[in-house]
DNA sequence: CTCCTACTGACACGACTGTTTCAGTAGAGG
DNA sequence: CCTCTACTGAAACAGTCGTGTCAGTAGGAG
C-alpha cells in the first residue's frame, strides 16, 4: 500500500533505469538476473541488494513502465475535451514507432497478469483497465461522464484503442489501422445519441 | 510448410489433447516437461520421443488451440452476411465464460509472439491478424469486400473485438463490454458511408 | 517362434535458475 | 583516526530446466 522506499537511492534508480532499458528490447517473459546484471553493468548479488529479490525488480520495472504510460496520459486531462478528441490523441501517442518497445512491454504484462494473477504482474491488467476508463471519463462533457451511456461510450473507446494496438504490434501497418480509428472517431463524434 | 505427420499416432493424439487441457488451465509461459507429464500420467521421455522437444509440444498445443479457434469461425461463412452481424456472432461466443480459458491462452500466445519472434510462438500474432481480416470479408457484401474502406471496415471490426476481448479477460464484466459491442454493431450497421 | 515398430522407465548430464553466505571496499560524519 | 552506512565481488547452495543414453516391454506381422 505504502512506498517501501520515499529515497530511492541514487544508485537504485540508475540500475533500475538501465534494467528498464533491457527489459524494454528483451521483454519481462525469461528475464533472469544474471543476464540483466552483465548487460547492465552490474551483478546478482547487486540487484538482489537493491530490490530484495527478483518480484522486487520486476515490480518496480512495471512501476518503471507505468511511469511512461503516466507520463503520456497526463496532457489528456488539461488540452482534451471530448472522447473522439481523446481517442484521436491516444492515438497519435500509440502510433510512434519509437514506443513500441514499451507497449510490448505493455502487452506481455498485460497478458501474464491474466494467467498468473499472483506474483509480481498482479493485478496489471484489471488497473490498467480501470485507469484508463478514469481517464477517459475526464475527457468527456459533463452530463456524459456520469450516465450509463457514458461508461459504455469509454469502454467502447478504450476497446477500440487497444485493439487497434494489438494490431498495430504484429503488423506494423500503421497506415490501415490509423484509417480504422480515424473511421472510430468520427463515428462517435457524429453519433452520442444512442 | 507440410504435416510432419499425416496420422499423428492415437496415443500422441491423447497425449496431446490431456496437456491441451493443462495448458488451458496453467498457461504456456512457465510450461515445463516435467509438470505437465507427471499432470497428465506420461514422463518426460514420452514427450520427447513424440513431440521431438518442447518446442515442438508448444507448437502443437499451439496448433490444438487453433483448432478451436477455427471452430468457432466456420459457421460464419455461410450464416453471417454483414460486418455488423458478424461482429455481434463473434462477440457472443467471445463472452461466453466457457470459452475463457482458451481466450487467455490465445492473448498469452499473442503477445509472447510480440516479444519473442523466433521459437515456437513464430509469427502467431501476425497470423491470427491476417487469418480474422480474412474471415471478416468473407462477411462483407460485395462492393465492400474489395475495396479500400471495406478493409478499413474490417480492421476497425477486429479491433473492436479484441480490445473488448482484452477488457473482458481482465475485468469479467460482461454486462458494461457487451453493451460496447452492441453500440458498435449499432453505429456501424447505420454508417457505413464514411 | 522371430522381428519390427511404438512406446516407456530410470537415470544422468550440463546448464541455468533464484538466493545465500562471507568477505570485503569507498566515502561520509564525527 | 575511527565508525557506520551503502554498496559490491566471489563463490556456493539446492533446485529445475531441456535433453540424451541405455535399457527395456507390448503387440502385431511374417
Amino acid at each position: 500500500m505504502t512506498a517501501p522506499e520515499p529515497t530511492p537511492s541514487a544508485r537504485k534508480t540508475e540500475l533500475l533505469e538501465a534494467a528498464y532499458a533491457y527489459a524494454l528490447e528483451h521483454g519481462l517473459a525469461d528475464l533472469s538476473l544474471r543476464p540483466v546484471a552483465a548487460a547492465i553493468g552490474s551483478s546478482p548479488r547487486v540487484l538482489m541488494f537493491l530490490f530484495g529479490n527478483k518480484d522486487g525488480l520486476v515490480k518496480a520495472l512495471l512501476a518503471r513502465a507505468r511511469v511512461d504510460e503516466l507520463a503520456m496520459i497526463e496532457p489528456l486531462h488539461s488540452s482534451v475535451s471530448g472522447l473522439p478528441e481523446a481517442v484521436a490523441h491516444v492515438w497519435t501517442w500509440l502510433a510512434v514507432e519509437e514506443h513500441r518497445p514499451l507497449l510490448r512491454l505493455w502487452a506481455e504484462a498485460y497478458a501474464r497478469s491474466l494467467v498468473e494473477p499472483d506474483g509480481p504482474w498482479g493485478g496489471f491488467a484489471e488497473s490498467t483497465v480501470t485507469d484508463w476508463l478514469a481517464v477517459l471519463a475526464t475527457c468527456q462533457p459533463e452530463p456524459e461522464r456520469t450516465t450509463e451511456q457514458g461508461l459504455v461510450l469509454r469502454t467502447l473507446a478504450l476497446a477500440t484503442l487497444r485493439g487497434a494496438l494489438l494490431d498495430l504490434l504484429a503488423t506494423g501497418d500503421a497506415a490501415r489501422i490509423t484509417a480504422a480509428v480515424e473511421l472510430q472517431t468520427g463515428v462517435l463524434a457524429t453519433s452520442p445519441e444512442v
